[in-house]
DNA sequence: CGAATGCTTGACGGTACTCAAAGATTGTGG
DNA sequence: CCACAATCTTTGAGTACCGTCAAGCATTCG
């Protein structure tokens, strides 16, 4: 699938057999479903949901109501302390599942806001329990997802714990690439970036002022360049080598 | 239950029905299972096995060929840099599930290493799917387990990325010792505290000399006493002040 | 055009790292 | 049981990486 035909904050389809068109399910990144687990999907469905840039998906300190799939723009998870300090924990993308933590914790897991526009769809948290007993191989590929999700926050726990200021760099760099990458988001080698520095920094635990010169270092270097909300890396393995961070090609993965 | 009921590096029942037997099944940390769903996870049990201190549990490159339930003892999850620098992601307590991470990844995902003499109890890796499909309820169970884990490595990227050394020391204090609480390891409010600097230090993302001088800091003001490997925390609530740590009370999780 | 937001740079200071070496504790073998 | 090694803890000295403060510049938006 070529990036010309993804569907950039597009809603995902409606009417009766929404699931049947989802435009993600035609992605190599994502493995095949059988009919019946479609149907238990889409039943398990009720409805879209919109959200604008900035806004936020999920309240860092409300249970959401609802659990969410993804399904077009950029989103990231944060915590912040009680003085403001944010940290964000990891970067969503297509495909990626999310409100599922507060099922077995009373609130006050993360939040989750848009940085994009998004678009979402939405299930019924309370059917969850309904689903993973209709489909136990829905259930099996819910906790994939959460595996494979606290495998990139372990990752990043190893960049903040154990990398300095232009290691954490290269590795985001690449991460967030690679994972575009994967989901049909690059065009001629470029990426959508719609970070700013903040988010960087947030993410990476350093400082703005910190994040912003190392940032610039590395593009004095030549490994990437930044041009009108769009990323090109340069020099892929320079930046995988200064990183210490070989992403392997990364396996198909369930989409709910 | 008291801590002298506690088996310490106790190995788990053998013979017919050990699961019956269970220690940890009596603890209020953990919830209820039905006759049913016991008996499947008794099928699903291959055994048991003990790790010596300091040895390796699961190879930070291999894939285990194994899951485990750790039964006594403490361990911890790691990641290691290419130039050997490393990460403790998280430590691990009797009832945690270990291995299933690369169940969903090829191999690469993180080593388990046992802090004291552990016992643990084996399940079949290839017997996971079963599992989800003869008892859908403890397949939500498991995914239960990981997001738990994952709250858990997100609050240490939180610490990681944005406390400072008092505070992070503070708040591993405390969880620890909440953790360890929680399932009966305390004993007239001291717990077994197994860790040197080291471990301290690479949890938390300092260096080895920073770490002692903090800790050293904090005890000087009388925050928490460390006695022949047993920790005992004096001013609780200075010390989740100063980490802005508040361990809310732990519902019950599952127990595979 | 002014306000708001984000990027960039310089100056300065402090937290945390590295290097080094001396105690303390534990383990081991003669 | 003592001597010696190994491991861990503690402390000091010097340094550097990164944070904070401050201010100027660029871009976007109403």
């Amino acid at each position: 699938m070529k990036f010309e035909d993804y569907p950039v904050a597009a809603s995902p389809p409606q009417g009766m057999n929404p699931c049947d068109q989802c435009v993600l399910r035609r992605l190599d990144a994502f493995l095949p479903v059988s009919g019946e687990e479609l149907a238990t999907i889409q039943a398990f469905r009720v409805g879209s949901r919109r959200v604008e840039a900035g806004s936020s998906i999920i309240d860092e300190h409300r249970r959401s109501p609802q659990l969410f799939t993804l399904y077009s723009g950029w989103a990231f998870r944060y915590k912040t302390l009680s003085d403001g300090r944010r940290q964000i924990l990891s970067f969503l993308l297509p495909g990626d599942f999310l409100g599922l933590q507060d099922e077995f914790a009373d609130g006050h897991t993360h939040g989750v806001e848009a940085v994009t526009d998004v678009t979402l769809c939405a299930f019924s948290r309370e059917r969850l329990w309904e689903l993973f007993h209709a489909q136990p191989k829905l259930g099996y590929d819910i906790t994939w997802l959460v595996a494979g999700e606290e495998k990139m926050v372990d990752d990043s726990l190893v960049t903040s714990g154990r990398r300095n200021a232009a290691e954490r760099v290269a590795m985001l760099l690449m991460h967030l690439y690679r994972r575009a990458e994967r989901v049909g988001m690059v065009r001629d080698g470029w990426v959508e970036f719609p970070f700013n520095q903040q988010h960087i920094a947030d993410a990476l635990g350093l400082s703005l002022v910190h994040t912003n010169k190392t940032l610039r270092r590395l593009q004095r270097l030549g490994f990437y360049k930044i041009d009108a909300g769009w990323l090109r890396i340069m020099e892929p393995h320079a930046l995988e080598k200064l990183g210490d961070y070989f992403e392997r090609p990364m396996r198909p993965t369930p989409l709910i």
